[in-house]
RNA sequence: GCCCGGGUGGUGGAAUUGGUAUACACGCAAGACUUAAAAUUUUGUGUCGCAAGACAUGCGGGUUCGACUCCCGCCCCGGGCACCA
């Protein structure tokens, strides 16, 4: 037979399949399946090997999909407006959209050349005036519903650009582009109340079948934090400073406020101030600060008292200094803070610094100790340690009182689960066997050890610890009316109101652990609350309820999550439709007069003024208003470019709709989809904003579910040889061109399929790759050694475990199993030296959506008339893959000491039976009866002596 | 600092309701074919040991007849977030 000739074979079918259209998505059928990848931002450099893994990936499951007879919608288009392009052509002298065309056209091309099953007649481009046109319709529908507003906001400034800076853009305090200094600048910026959907975004991500990585990450951003807004009154005036807290608790240990630089407060309270010029000036240097210098420096906090003004705490109503400082953020919870320094990090480092009251409002429990070194643990030799267990149906506890020699304590802890020599240590087996709460022991004895080491380890700084070891079995005990018995072997046990602990701690342990908050740090994590008048001796769980009551605060929900930005003072991206009107103010422009085109212009720098190019262009910027016809202008400002792919998912539906961004009916057909996968970069950014759009469209009725996703993974990236990122700079970027026309696009992507875990980033390995060319060519070789008569049956149960094998690993993204199960199969082929048709067949056709192209040009070569990517995927038989015979080990005391082949069902005893021919299983078992036999049907045994 | 991943041969990696660790591939070594080379192919390949066997899944403990897998503590690497009260 010929040579496998990749670049004959590829450029043939992919010609075949796109003049038959056989990857189009039909709108008339039924049984909808809609698979979606990112789609690219097109540049410059072309397309990335990278790439081509999520393609390959989704491509993979596309074409699966389509043999299991579901009508697949497989789309792909071009995210192209953006800093690069606009760089790009500011360097050339080129206009971004003939920059795009190239780059598109560039990308197309090398995309087809992959063989990704895309339904190219569904293209889409963002740049394009009739799609950013619905862009911008949809921008209108988030202003009239009062979701877009324009506001001062502070941003990033680049001195020597003189351009406003998205977050993104600023590396290590400096600008990107030219490494030049950043400043804080007040600018009026569109913005999107994405804040608004908050909860839902958050609320909502349960139902849906992400990853868990991808939740937590839009968890965390979004950082919903429940909490407590406290009132406090200022002195001698009616004005008031509300907080917000997680830590009610705290409140008797609040010892000074501390407001956001930009608090309103400050200009309400300035008659009130007698050092106003201090507190002014410092203002004026944080307002100056970048955010990132502001967030650089956690270590040394700045921060000027307000003389002249004090805050009553409502717990206590002790009077209390207020402070500006910029470690409070002005948007997170009221931009007011309660500080209580013995508790809190940044407050406690803050008081240090200004000499402020630390005042201990709780004991902490060993088991928000960490770290305690280990080394140390020989060393001790006297400390304390109380251990107490809790009855949780009296509420009250036993205080086990141990003093002396820490070693005999540990020893006793550790030894009275491990090797219950002592009295006490029996009496304490006996509550957790009694109590007969299955993982009783091993809850009781972690947190034992971890109370022993954590005294042994603070046992220098003469430091004294509480453990509190969570015994909520011993309840059982208690109420069988036990406990008698126990508390006479356990000569210090007695059961006591939780105010006992304190009283015990009195006043010796308190001045120890005041001490400690004196010197060293705060005391974070919950405990036992004591300096806090009626609430003494509480858990601090519990006393957060009762102390909002008693101040009468009330529970409030924050979130980490700000407004977005959605103004950017560049030429390349949509224009905002929005006209400023000095009458009418902000007129939004009337949805026929839509798109708002970009115009031409010369120059894509942006302004002195730091405004968009746009700015310069008098034509466009000079309109009527809308509303009253008198002069106006014309927003200059961009969107982002996160806009254009917030929406473009439904664009696909219908996407060359003229009257609307796509047919109601289409977008019910096709929305949600049922698996998209991307980048993890974009959990945050993409993936939460097209959330939001999509989740305020269907508020609006105008898409038919509240998710635009039903199912998100993420794949890894693929690294530069040898690890870390491919880049020009370094030279080691692998062009995906030159791969496929040495080794061909199948090879390529059976090799980024086998290269790894498909959501594992990894490098890249020419060498490897080798492996899969040259399983490809004996793919290619084997249609040798078909053979017609032979029937199938040799090769059954391989061929059905291959069948099932590929099936699952493909659903479960584990292409890297997939594809060494069918390299299994070749080589069982090769040794077998023939192979059925029929064996052969199925075997294409699980190989068929990694490597499209040779699978089809065997499946002609074997005589089947159509396409191999119409072919239903075939099925496995599950009682074909139960193979009769098996080799069971045989093991003695837990260690491999031969095997035996197995036939039919086996009972223990015949196992055994069979087990104790073996010659080499009787010199270790030296003939004695087993005392415990331990078979695991058809994969092993064994014995115990 | 916090959160999420990860640590298994010379290399990429398999194996998790606890049940034969190292599948598959790369590399390497020796052999076959060849005038020769490439390609192909056969065999071998965790470490120590002549062998029997012992030891090996980042480190230290634990549970178990049996642990890469579960529990406790720690170390290292990658990524993300970072003064969020």
């Amino acid at each position: 037979m010929k040579k496998y000739d990749h670049k004959r074979i590829e450029r043939k079918w992919q010609d075949v399949w796109e003049k038959k259209e056989l990857y189009k998505a039909d709108d008339k059928k039924s049984d909808k399946e809609y698979i979606l990848v990112e789609f690219p931002y097109p540049s410059g450099d072309g397309l990335h090997v990278g790439h081509a893994r999520p393609y390959t990936a989704m491509d993979i499951v596309a074409r699966k999909r389509r043999a299991e007879g579901k009508n697949v919608l497989f789309p792909i288009g071009w995210d192209a407006f953006g800093l690069p392009t606009e760089n790009y052509a500011i360097k050339t002298g080129t206009h971004p959209k003939d920059v795009t065309k190239n780059n598109t056209d560039k990308f197309r091309a090398q995309i087809k050349s992959i063989g990704i099953s895309f339904d190219w007649s569904r293209e889409i481009n963002t740049t394009d005036p009739t799609y950013y046109k619905w862009t911008q319709w949809i921008f209108l529908q988030l202003y009239k519903k009062g979701l877009a507003y324009k506001a001062k906001m502070s941003i990033n400034w680049c001195l020597t650009c003189k351009i406003g800076l998205a977050n993104e853009e600023v590396i290590d305090g400096k600008c990107e582009r030219c490494g030049g200094e950043i400043d804080m600048r007040e600018k009026e910026q569109w913005m999107l109340s994405i804040t608004k959907y908050a909860d839902r975004l958050h609320d909502d991500l349960e139902e849906l079948d992400y990853t868990e990585a991808i939740k937590v990450g839009q968890r965390n951003w979004i950082g919903k934090s429940e909490g407590a807004e406290i009132t406090f009154k200022i002195k001698g005036s009616d004005k008031e400073i509300k907080t917000f807290t997680t830590r009610p608790d705290t409140l008797f240990g609040a010892t000074y406020m501390v407001l956001a630089p930009e608090h309103s407060l400050v200009k309400e309270l300035k008659d009130s101030i007698t050092n106003l010029d201090e507190v002014l000036r410092y203002i004026e240097v944080s307002a100056k600060r970048s955010e990132i210098e502001r967030t650089d420096d956690t270590k040394g906090k700045t921060g000027v008292e307000l003389k002249g003004v004090k805050a009553i705490n409502p717990a206590n109503n002790e009077e209390i200094p207020i402070y500006i400082a910029d470690y409070v953020m002005a948007h997170y919870g009221t931009g007011a803070i309660m500080a209580v320094p013995a508790h809190d990090e940044r407050d406690f480092a803050f008081a240090k610094k200004y000499n402020l009251e630390i005042r201990q409002v709780l004991v902490t429990c060993a088991e928000d100790v960490t770290n305690p070194p280990q080394e140390r643990f020989d060393e001790v030799s006297r400390d304390m340690i109380i251990v107490h267990l809790r009855n949780k149906s009296t509420g009250k506890f036993a205080l086990l009182d141990w003093h002396g020699s820490l070693e005999g304590i540990t020893t006793a802890i550790m030894g009275g689960i491990e090797k219950r020599q002592t009295p006490e240590e029996a009496a304490l087996t006996e509550i957790e066997e009694e109590a007969a709460i299955p993982n009783a022991k091993i809850v009781s004895r972690s947190r034992w050890i971890t109370a022993a080491k954590y005294c042994a380890s603070h046992k220098k700084q003469n430091r004294c610890a509480i453990v509190h070891a969570f015994m909520a079995e011993v309840d059982d005990l208690i109420s069988q009316g036990k406990i008698n018995e126990h508390e006479q072997s356990l000569h210090t046990l007695t059961w006591v109101d939780k105010k006992e602990i304190l009283n015990r701690l009195t006043p010796y342990h308190q001045r120890q652990v005041w001490h400690i908050l004196q010197n060293e740090e705060a005391l974070i994590g919950t405990g036992f609350l004591m300096n806090s008048g009626k609430f003494d001796g509480m858990e601090s769980e519990g006393a957060k309820e009762k102390i909002i009551k008693k101040v009468g605060g009330k529970m409030v929900t924050t979130y980490k999550l700000r407004d977005w930005v959605f103004s950017r003072q560049r030429y390349w991206g949509e224009p905002i439709p929005m006209i400023h009107c000095k009458v009418d103010g902000w007129v939004p422009v009337p949805e026929d007069q839509l798109p708002v085109e970009l115009p031409e212009v010369e120059k894509y720098e942006p302004t002195d003024s730091g405004e968009s190019p746009l700015a310069n262009i008098s034509d466009f910027v000079n309109v009527k208003c809308p509303k009253c016809g008198g002069r106006a202008r014309r927003e200059t400002d961009t969107m982002p470019n996160w806009a254009g792919s917030s929406w473009y998912f439904l664009r696909y539906a219908d996407p060359t709709n003229a009257k609307e961004f796509a047919n109601k009916k289409l977008l019910k057909e096709w929305m949600p989809v049922d698996w998209y996968n991307g980048g993890m970069e974009h959990t945050t950014l993409h993936l939460l904003y097209s959330r939001f759009w999509h989740k305020f469209l269907y508020d609006q009725k105008l898409v038919s579910s509240s998710e635009p996703y039903k199912k998100r993974t993420s794949h890894g990236l693929i690294l530069a040889e040898g690890g870390g990122k491919m880049s020009k700079s370094k030279g080691n970027v692998v062009n995906p061109d030159e791969v496929i026309d040495n080794v061909g696009a199948d090879t390529l992507r059976v090799y980024e399929m086998f290269m790894g875990p498909f959501e594992q980033a990894i490098s890249w390995s020419t060498d490897n790759m080798v492996g899969s060319r040259r399983f490809l060519d004996r793919v290619w070789r084997v249609m040798d050694i078909v053979d017609d008569k032979r029937d199938v049956e040799s090769i059954d149960a391989l061929l059905h475990k291959t069948i099932k094998k590929v099936s699952e690993d493909v659903e479960a993204m584990k292409f890297n199993t997939a594809v060494s199960s069918l390299m299994i199969f070749i080589n069982e082929i090769e040794k077998e030296g023939r192979v059925s048709r029929g064996a052969y067949r199925t075997f294409l056709q699980l190989l068929a959506p990694f490597a499209p192209h040779i699978t089809e040009e065997l499946w002609e070569n074997i005589g089947e008339g159509e396409s191999i990517h119409k072919a239903p995927w075939p099925s496995y038989d599950a009682s074909k893959i139960n193979e009769n015979t098996y080799t069971v080990a045989v093991q003695v005391n837990g260690k491999l000491r031969g095997e035996f082949e197995g036939e039919g069902g086996l009972t223990k005893e015949q196992a055994l039976e069979k087990a104790l021919l073996i010659p080499n299983i009787l010199k270790w078992t030296n003939s004695k009866k087993p005392k415990r036999l331990i078979y695991v049907p058809k994969k092993l045994i064994n014995i115990v002596i």
